[in-house]
DNA sequence: TTTGTATATCGCAATATTACGATTAATATT
DNA sequence: AATATTAATCGTAATATTGCGATATACAAA
């Protein structure tokens, strides 16, 4: 198989998934904290920082961009990259959720 | 090739990428999300609950008990599953540093 | 108009993931 | 001992992901 059963599961626990999923990849992680350090649009300097072939770092702009977690703006011939704000308050706000359950009531093991 | 280079990043980001794709199937979402709910060990009725065929969920779990976040005690026939506390408060800090970046003074686009 | 530069897309090979039937292992029950 | 119950492991098929060379596209500069 290797297809993923969503209708199993609420769209809740979807949408953490397919969010998680785009941090399982060190490149995109890499990616997101380079766009927070340069804290501004970032132009073409993404392959050389990150280290892997230009297409390879174009598709994972690709994935993070279909997430709406990011966003491009063309400048000439170069594309600049920026964090999508709200985008990236709302992951933020239902992965914290998920995150955040209450351990200290949990008694058990 | 399919084969994370993870040599190009650094320990903290294949780590962070390590807790997320963990997080990157629903099914696994779920469990957790159980696990939370019933707030005690689970025996057993992870299958039913989620709905995938037995050796699936025994799979997923081996994913979460190897990366530490859950933990599982013999109880006669049955295994207990639940959280593993100090590994889930690490997990937490990790992915939260990286989540709460600050995006206020972040200027373009 | 030609050339250069930057990024996206295509196509493919290698590897990983998902799912589950069949089986095994380990303990409980009768 | 024989049988039942529960969970792990094995084996395998289907699909997804990763990575990159080759190519396409789009704009800039000469």
């Amino acid at each position: 198989m290797g297809l993923i059963k969503t209708e199993k599961f609420s769209e809740s626990q979807n949408q953490i998934a397919l969010f998680a999923k785009a941090f399982g990849h060190p490149a995109r992680v890499a990616i997101i904290q380079h766009l927070f350090k340069i804290n501004a649009c970032v132009c073409g300097d993404l392959v050389e920082e990150i280290g892997l072939a230009q297409p390879t770092i174009s598709q994972h702009l690709k994935e993070l961009k279909n997430l709406g977690l990011i966003q491009g703006t063309i400048e000439g011939t170069s594309v600049c990259y920026c964090i999508n704000k709200d985008n990236w308050t709302a992951m933020k706000t239902l992965l914290n959720d998920f995150f955040n359950n209450n351990l200290d009531s949990n008694t058990c093991c």
